[in-house]
RNA sequence: GUCCCUAUCGUCUAGCCGGCCCAGGACAACGGCCUUUCACGCCGUCAACGGGGGUUCGAAUCCCCCUGGGGACGCCA
């Protein structure tokens, strides 16, 4: 099956998560059936439209690891090829010039609300042969019967009466092509097979498809996906914190965990959560895409991060927290890092947290500071075995095996119980009653800065 | 208001053309095991077919109504 997918954000905003499911779900698409992805910026709104939004937008792509085929496509390098097809509509009847105000037809727009009707223009201009002039703009002439429909990849047959829809808009006044109509000549010129994107946008397809039908186009086949709500099942919104792409980055997520996420965030394989990218592209087929919206869960999001985190090398692993090490103020090489990672890896949930945990260990003993909890463990009596078991230290290898041993000798020797001396051991060399193991930490630390930290906890 | 879409545990979902489902998995929560702590891991518990009518020997699965939720009705996209 031939397959061209595209994905068509508006420059007015960052990348939102609903828009990156979308982008997902059109890429593996695409890539399933080794067909094309394509981008097209859709910029003919010039005031809302900037272009640091492309920019981010385009990098929120390439974090995800979505690559795109071909040129992107700016809508707003197009104009007269939506002008030329608005005018072949005009040549064929499809379309007239109409010349009433926005004012006019908001009047018209209460009238039919009046009466209980959906609001619409009332075709005032359909009979009138007027030719271009100021203020004119061009409307679609829409069938007087019928019914448009169309069988969606994801919510199966939708039928609406052509009575719904009034003739919209299809050249503004000022010459710009409204949403619509740049969207089909579009598509048609793209070679779009496939349109996926939000469920916002089921209405505007009958609108779409009368247009295809006029320009005598073929039709792609057409998918809508549910949108993403708030944890409270409302409409996500800035209250319910981090939703763009970017910011899941800034805060740590790993991409492939973000896009698992979405991706079984309305997408199923019976009982299967995680799945590799590869696996995904194998296995996606446009099918077991549900219909319904889906309340986003920022734990679940969190849990598969912990996942994916742990998988990761601990040499990959020192690369990707190193931005962000840097970031409070740390600094430490990757080799470094690689050998402090693996103390943490399995206790941090995402790359933010790794790197404060990581600061525990890369930050001077006198800037140490000590919880509460691990405070109290230090009683002069754990003072006394800390400073017994420096002198032990002294002249042990620090490595991980020699300090466990001799630590449990020093416990065993004098008659005591492992927690006697461990939770003090980690109070003083990192401040925390939690944490990796204690002989761990001493051999990650080294002989000279576990010392300096041992000293520094018993004066 | 009108039209369209939608409805299984708190959340994401499995459940394709009815019986194998007194509904399965995952996250969260709770309990336990492992363990020097934390975390990981493992085991277990709690928890759902919105309501009402049909059709049928039999419905979460099919039909209708109601209710709930969402979206759209722009010279925004």
């Amino acid at each position: 099956m031939h397959v061209v997918t595209r994905f068509a954000p508006s420059p007015t905003g960052h990348l939102h998560i609903g828009g990156g499911r979308t982008a997902i779900f059109c890429w593996l698409l695409a890539r399933h059936f080794g067909g094309e992805f394509r981008l097209r910026i859709e910029d003919t709104d010039t005031e809302r439209s900037r272009q640091e939004y492309t920019d981010s937008i385009l990098a929120s792509m390439r974090w995800l690891g979505l690559d795109w085929d071909g040129d992107l496509v700016y809508q707003s390098q197009r104009l007269d090829v939506y002008n030329a097809y608005v005018d072949k509509l005009l040549e064929s009847g499809h379309a007239y010039w109409c010349e009433c105000t926005p004012e006019e037809v908001e009047a018209m727009r209460e009238v039919a609300r009046a009466k209980g009707e959906k609001p619409r223009y009332n075709g005032r201009c359909r009979q009138r042969t007027l030719g271009p002039g100021p203020g004119r703009v061009v409307r679609l002439r829409t069938p007087d019967s019928g019914v448009v429909a169309f069988n969606d990849m994801v919510k199966g047959p939708i039928a609406v009466d052509v009575q719904e829809l009034d003739d919209m808009i299809l050249r503004r006044a000022d010459g710009m092509p409204t949403y619509n109509m740049a969207v089909v000549a579009d598509d048609h010129d793209m070679g779009v097979t496939h349109v996926l994107r939000g469920d916002d946008h089921v209405p505007n397809t009958p609108k779409q498809i009368l247009l295809y039908q006029a320009l005598g186009f073929e039709q792609p086949v057409f998918g809508h996906v549910p949108m993403i709500l708030g944890p409270d099942k409302q409409k996500l919104s800035k209250r319910h914190g981090a939703r763009a792409v970017i910011e899941y980055e800034q805060d740590g997520l790993l991409p492939q965990a973000l896009v698992n996420y979405l991706v079984r965030l309305g997408w199923s394989h019976g009982d299967q959560e995680i799945f590799a990218l590869d696996e995904l592209v194998r296995l996606f087929d446009g099918h077991n895409l549900n219909s319904a919206a889906a309340a986003f869960d920022p734990e679940k999001l969190e849990w598969l991060n912990a996942h994916y985190l742990r998988e990761i090398t601990p040499g990959r692993l020192a690369a990707l927290v190193a931005p962000f090490v840097a970031k409070l103020g740390f600094e430490a090489s990757e080799d470094r890092l690689a050998e402090l990672v693996p103390l943490y890896q399995e206790r941090a949930a995402n790359l933010k947290d790794l790197a404060k945990s990581l600061t525990l260990l890369l930050q001077d003993a006198d800037a140490l500071v000590c919880e509460d909890k691990a405070a109290r463990s230090l009683t002069p009596e754990a003072k006394a075995h800390l400073a017994a078991l420096c002198a032990e230290f002294e002249g042990l290898a620090f490595e991980p095996a020699a300090l466990e041993a001799s630590i449990h000798s020093y416990v065993e020797g004098n008659g005591l119980a492992f927690k006697q001396v461990g939770p003090p051991l980690r109070a003083a060399l990192i401040g925390q009653s939690g944490g990796p193991s204690v002989h761990a930490l001493l051999a990650a630390l080294g002989r000279e800065q576990s010392l300096l930290r041992l000293r520094r906890a018993i004066a």
